[in-house]
DNA sequence: AATAATTTTTAGATTAGACTAAATTTACAA
DNA sequence: TTGTAAATTTAGTCTAATCTAAAAATTATT
């Protein structure tokens, strides 16, 4: 068994290994958690010890197969109990994150097996992340963000890759939400700007908020 | 903020100092948390300086009124979750209270509050426990158990008073369960057995049992 | 009241996780 | 290839929570 900073550290080495590729350095770590990287040093022998990561010194870690199993299991609590937060306690997407910081670490497979039936075991969470299956699977899907949608193309928001309350809020002021349908009708060349129709209003967003919300092309509306 | 173990530390002086009376000595808090005597008078110096407890070298402790909220916080927690966990995810009254245990000590009071509306405002968990309100009130309950009921007298189940799994699943294989009518046909005087009639179906089970099923009395059927 | 038994506290260590400061290794540029 | 900057590790501390063993205080018993 793992304790809740070991599962935290985990999970941070699985997140930034999707993110750019693996092996993760130091002090990519220690900045995605908030500490020192001699503190991670330090949790890095320990993981190694319990045969939850390859390490060489200097040379950055990797997962085994062991540790991105555990990783995967909390992730997908962590998605699980955001799904619950949203969908039956009437959270809002911008909310759950924090709470299920806690709870993801909740421990007892009976526990998220009976939650993920209870929901209905849902694919995606509230902001859209794949929700791996009880045997760490992932439902393949592709990842285009809107900026890169040609021009005149339809769209359907299934996802963002960015997910401070500040940017979801503003994201819900705009009405782009999951599940959101979309024309886009011109990107900017000057500052990369995209010129949207959504719900019938033509809005404007920058190029920082378009690369981080996830779509699906539509060939019709 | 008090740290997970804190909590456990207030919550169980709370449980000891309704059971007893107070003030809960320093070894009982040892034994109910499996722990040992210095490392409790460890944690009651340092409750005592966040003004949590009332603390006297050698003469035990009481809760303050700040420590009490926290610790009534805790238990309300406990109690939804466990209410969470039998009616939504369907597991039994037998395998909550571990899981329970982690649970009460997430942190967030919209999360309680979402979580009490979700389940209805409920007033007992599923072993008939009180669940104290968000301003810490408990509905006034009697307490009776079943050895203290008249012969020839109905009453009906509301709780119990011994949690274990063993004694719950052996309540269970005698239809002895929260909100099940039965009537009071015999208490053996030789050893304090009790005969009831639950069912239709006459059984016996030992004082020790009949001690552990807390009751209301019924005029009629 | 004196002594024995019990309870509680103190003293001193230990472990997990974190920190600072210094040393070491690697990477990169002149 | 040599020197410097950046990244990483080591060494040594710190705090929270625990432990054992010993000392002190309280309670019970003659």
């Amino acid at each position: 068994m793992q304790s809740f900073t070991e599962e935290n550290y985990l999970k941070t080495i699985y997140h930034l290994s999707q993110v750019n590729e693996s092996p993760v350095q130091t002090n990519a770590i220690a900045e995605k958690m908030q500490t020192r990287a001699a503190s991670v040093t330090d949790m890095l022998k320990k993981l190694f010890d319990k045969q939850l990561i390859d390490y060489k010194k200097y040379q950055g870690v990797t997962l085994t197969t062991h540790g991105e199993t555990v990783a995967i299991g909390v992730v997908r609590k962590h998605r699980l109990w955001e799904v619950f937060l949203v969908e039956k306690l009437q959270f809002r997407w911008d909310e759950v994150h924090e709470i299920a910081e806690e709870l993801e670490h909740i421990n007892s497979a009976a526990l998220v097996e009976r939650l993920d039936e209870f929901l209905g075991f849902p694919k995606r969470d509230p902001h859209g992340d794949p929700i791996p299956n009880r045997d760490g699977i992932f439902e393949p899907s592709l990842n285009v963000n809107l900026h890169q949608i040609p021009k005149g193309n339809y769209a359907v928001i299934i996802g963002v890759s960015e997910h401070s309350p500040a940017f979801l809020r503003h994201l819900e002021k705009l009405e782009l939400t999951i599940g959101v349908v979309l024309e886009l009708i011109e990107i900017t060349e000057y500052d990369g700007s995209v010129e949207l129709l959504v719900n019938n209003k033509k809005i404007n967003i920058s190029r920082e908020v378009a690369q981080h919300i996830l779509v699906n092309r539509k060939e019709t509306v």
